[in-house]
DNA sequence: TGATTAAAGGACATTAGGCTCTTATATATG
DNA sequence: CATATATAAGAGCCTAATGTCCTTTAATCA
């Protein structure tokens, strides 16, 4: 696959906590591991990450948790694979050659960048409001399922 | 990124051999290694799986080495991705639901499906005798490169 | 202030892909 | 048949991603 767990997971968590939070409550991370069958540390550590971000904004102590930070629906979900897995793939060769360009293509060269600027375009475009939008009545079920 | 490592060497060294063969002479691991900058016994054994899948050949003993099977450069390259890296990662969701479909779709289903189906395109229309028609003057030090 | 609650952070375990090395085993040729 | 050559095959190591555990820090409330 070309994301990380690591993704999938951050994604589902960030839409969760969306669904989830209001004006008093902010939504725990044992809470979202549980509703959401994702490995509870690991997850927490991910969302560490996407605090320092500053996508998600978090306070410690008695109905603490997780909240989205003000900008967070209008951001697009580049911002996310950017945080967890990188842009880097989106510039590596397929074939691992470390000068691979239009001037020294490899022979995968053009076929390649037209697939990665399709998927950048995807991520790039679409926000996280958008996706909650684009799936609103189903996507508790929708993040649960696995 | 969105192809393991094995199948760039596959792909180099595949392409390597379509260019470096002929009636009489095979080529042998060791120098596509060398040529190609590519870890020895690891290529080794990616070569096997591809012989065992019948796109090359290989005899054993003096004057031994691979060569190309006699359809391979109408072959897709499609199938070699599938020998090295499998077909999951074209069926498989993003964000890790086990069932994720048109029927019980994730929030990024419909745009990862049409990302998808362009890259698949890719790889099904490509032969690897196109690839090398594609890069024809420069393939040597292209397969090189790195 | 002390008890409680939840995130942060360090340290370690597990797993899979990538890679190396050694020992078979098959073949051609003298 | 014996030997040299070259692939086949399998055991094991290294590293990065994934996942777990335990301690520390910070916030709240009694």
């Amino acid at each position: 696959m070309f994301l990380s767990k690591s993704f999938g997971y951050a994604l589902r968590g960030i839409l969760y906590i969306a669904v989830m939070q209001d004006e008093q409550r902010k939504v725990q991370i044992d809470e979202i591991a549980t509703k959401l069958s994702v490995p509870k540390h690991f997850l927490g550590k991910i969302m560490q990450q996407i605090v320092k971000a500053g996508l998600l904004k978090s306070t410690k102590g008695p109905y603490g948790g997780f909240s989205l930070a003000a900008e967070t629906l209008n951001t697009p979900v580049i911002q996310l694979v950017e945080i967890t897995d990188g842009m880097e793939q989106f510039s590596m060769c397929v074939l691992n050659f470390k000068y691979c360009n239009g001037l020294n293509p490899c022979p995968l060269h053009y076929e390649m960048e037209a697939a990665r600027i399709n998927y950048l375009n995807i991520f790039s475009k679409k926000t996280f409001g958008d996706l909650l939008n684009d799936s609103k009545s189903g996507i508790l079920k929708s993040l649960a399922a696995n």
